[in-house]
DNA sequence: ATAATAGTGTCTGTCAGACAATATCGT
DNA sequence: ACGATATTGTCTGACAGACACTATTAT
């Protein structure tokens, strides 16, 4: 190999801010449940940054591409295979890592609840909380998970790494993005309801809206079947599917371009 | 160090994609000048890719931050030292440099026409065609450049690594991000007229727009001067400045997140 | 006066936000 | 009938695109 490439260079590793939703089990029988955007972590069992909780991720080998790289690695984590992925960012700080110089190409992942519950696993899902001041706590509510974990409230010091900082870019183009293409379908089943994807948004978004409202705004990117929910103590609601690039008529003057 | 440290491991690069403004000289002292977007790039004279255009960048040092190497490498291609530079994306591909494996975190640049022109170089500046068939060539004319520059015109098959691919990708996200971002300012001078604005908005993104509707568009983006300019034949304009974020009033719900 | 550029006024269609109203289910 | 959710209709204000119009300069 040339003589150029005989010098210490940096190590690179992949991170990955996996999101899904899992809908709360309501009050009473006769409410919907609630979104709820949750995340995956898992503690770190050694140094450096031990019992700190991070994201999944690890070094990239030489001959592997970081998404096939990020998929093994979410997949040893959470036996979880189905994940749509986008590069994030690239993190880059002199000592992000003590051990050497690492960056880390960081990734998006979003998940649907039905997939995220495949799960037998080394991770937790937190749920992730936006706070007024514009901090994030994660808790974890699953009953199914151990006795240490259960109920368990992460902040920023409980994070690896500069994984908090990670997690919070990742959060910001999340809640930009499903405003502006389709990626929020990934965090729904095959078919859903207006009012479901609705409380998805607001979860993401932290914003409520109007169902008259919303259901215009999503109606050219949703397609209706003739499936209808049937729900206990209300009226049952349309299941709609995501409507694919070619039956979208006419708009894609308006549509951004990455 | 660890253990786990003792692999082969990948090599990683910077490369940028610097966009500049350049106001061609008018046919008639009556007309205003266009506005070309152009776009820096240097002939390699090592293999491989010999003889081929690249973008400007190098190998990342073990101690150094990504945007400290590529401001040094463009600084020493160009002999400039100020230019606005984002990450745009790490290009990951398994053989995209054939001596290694080589990752590059590529980044977006933008220098305004007064800055670009304090050049002493071994780059080149070529301007930026976007063709019908979405392609892009790249168009030297320019005086001041050698004889075997001047006239040239590259296309894909010129260009080096995958830097042609880079540049599409750069040029993507600047025409997304001046739509909802106040990065076009970095094209442009300390102060303005609003149809050289325009100008600039038209050529990066290849679409005429009217002076009325325009300006209704940008006001709140702008601040005026008292200044006017004095150029022949025709009605001065007023100057503008970029309005900074603390004088931006009430919109701050309707900005994009990033 | 004329050519060229600078800048304004107005109409129209679209779309988001607010809010009222109707529809349909299980109990 | 009632409670809960689903779904539609209407008004308003903001804003983009189209286009006609006025203003100011040097020659």
């Amino acid at each position: 190999m040339d003589s150029i490439f005989n010098y210490e260079h940096p190590f690179v590793c992949t991170d990955a801010v996996v999101f899904t939703i899992k809908t709360e089990e309501p009050d009473s029988y006769r409410k919907l449940p609630d979104a709820r955007l949750r995340i995956l972590l898992y503690k770190r069992l050694v140094e450096p940054h031990q019992n700190k909780w991070c994201l999944p991720g690890g070094f990239l080998n030489i001959d592997e591409m970081p998404e096939d790289n990020i998929r093994r690695k979410i997949s040893e984590k959470s036996h979880i295979d189905k994940c749509w992925l986008e590069q994030l960012y690239t993190f880059c700080d002199i000592d992000r890592d003590p051990r050497a110089r690492v960056l880390s190409i960081a990734y998006l992942g979003l998940m649907n609840e039905e997939d995220s519950q495949k799960f037998e696993s080394k991770a937790v899902w937190f749920t992730v909380r936006q706070n007024a001041d514009k901090s994030m706590t994660f808790q974890n509510n699953d009953f199914d998970d151990s006795d240490d974990v259960y109920g368990l409230t992460l902040s920023e010091s409980d994070l690896g790494f500069d994984h908090y900082n990670i997690i919070k870019i990742a959060l910001t183009r999340l809640q930009s993005k499903i405003l502006y293409s389709d990626i929020i379908f990934n965090l729904l089943p095959e078919t859903f309801t207006l009012t479901q994807l609705q409380n998805v948004f607001e979860t993401i978004l932290c914003k409520k809206d109007t169902a008259a409202n919303f259901r215009r705004k999503v109606t050219d990117m949703v397609l209706e079947t003739d499936k209808y929910t049937s729900d206990k103590g209300h009226r049952p609601a349309k299941l709609y599917t995501k409507k694919s690039e070619k039956q979208k008529i006419g708009k894609s003057e308006n549509r951004r371009l990455d």
